[in-house]
DNA sequence: AGCCAGGACAAGT
DNA sequence: ACTTGTCATGGC
């Protein structure tokens, strides 16, 4: 586990690649918000975190207990970002991208809020996601204090039919979650028996569930179940991809494992350059 | 005001 | 194998 010290009450850690403004601002996350001093603060794994970054440290507002069983993992803290920022770089357009977007860490989030939130994310807006997620977790998860909630689980939401998620106006997307949540609470599918599986493999098995397809699997399987080979292709993609790869483009052959992380690095960049961040 | 959004799906070429 | 219409909603 990497090494932290405590100052003040906070977890305080080398602020290697992290910036907290690109980490849960870049699209991949949607509970996290800014306050005034710059900490960005939300709910992960039904725990709050605090996170600010202040010259080449990071410092975390969180109990020593949470950082070692949940937070040291959520944000990815072994993993060498520079490497795999420097294998990424293998031409013009990402070098560019993954330097503009260096900072950015791919959070291990909960495999259940990574499926539902991208099931949400379907040709919708990301301020819109945002909105509609609040809602969600306003009304069905538990209070955790300060005013915030935790993701509501599958358990929950599966005893809910799609008109009781009216209030979300998540529109044709209603159904989708609803589903989605008695998969999981009936345990129809589980992250653990995606893990063993290859990327491509583990995306046809989340397509044959209502509402997936190939971008929301692969988003959930990069963000939800640690698959960093998973290379997400939205509308934003697509454009890029077109751009900078007329003839056609192989992730896996451009970037193996680091897949996952180029197309942030690649999604991030491309959305900056549209003014839309 | 209208275009578009981290798409999926069925139906039509 | 590609293209198109439809789905519900609101941020910008």
């Amino acid at each position: 586990m990497a090494d932290y010290i405590l100052r003040d009450g906070k977890i305080v850690i080398p602020a290697v690649d992290f910036e907290p403004s690109l980490i849960f601002d870049c699209g991949q996350c949607f509970r996290f918000t800014p306050d005034e001093d710059g900490a960005w603060s939300g709910v992960a794994f039904g725990r709050k975190l605090s996170a600010r970054r202040v010259g080449d440290e990071a410092l975390l507002d969180c109990s020593e207990r949470d950082f070692a069983e949940i937070f040291h993992r959520y944000l990815d803290l072994d993993r060498d970002y520079a490497s795999a920022r420097a294998r990424i770089s293998n031409d013009d357009f990402t070098r560019e991208a993954a330097a503009f977007g260096a900072g950015i860490r791919i959070l291990n989030q909960d495999f259940w809020e990574a499926l539902c939130s991208f099931i949400l994310s379907q040709c919708n807006n990301i301020a819109r996601i945002r909105s509609i997620i609040e809602r969600l977790c306003g009304m069905f998860g538990d209070e955790v204090g300060g005013g915030k909630y935790s993701f509501p689980s599958a358990e929950k939401l599966a005893t809910l039919e799609p008109d009781d998620l009216a209030p979300l106006r998540a529109g044709y997307r209603a159904p989708y979650v609803i589903s989605a949540a008695r998969d999981v609470a009936e345990g129809r599918i589980t992250a653990e028996e995606l893990l063993p599986m290859s990327t491509e493999g583990a995306i046809k098995r989340l397509c044959e569930m209502q509402g997936i397809g190939r971008k929301v699997a692969s988003c959930v399987l990069l963000f939800g179940a640690g698959k960093r080979d998973a290379f997400p292709i939205d509308v934003w993609m697509k454009r890029a991809l077109a751009e900078h790869y007329p003839a056609g483009f192989d992730p896996m052959a451009a970037f193996g494992e680091d897949a996952g992380l180029a197309q942030q690095y690649i999604f991030h960049y491309t959305r900056h350059l549209a003014d839309k961040v």
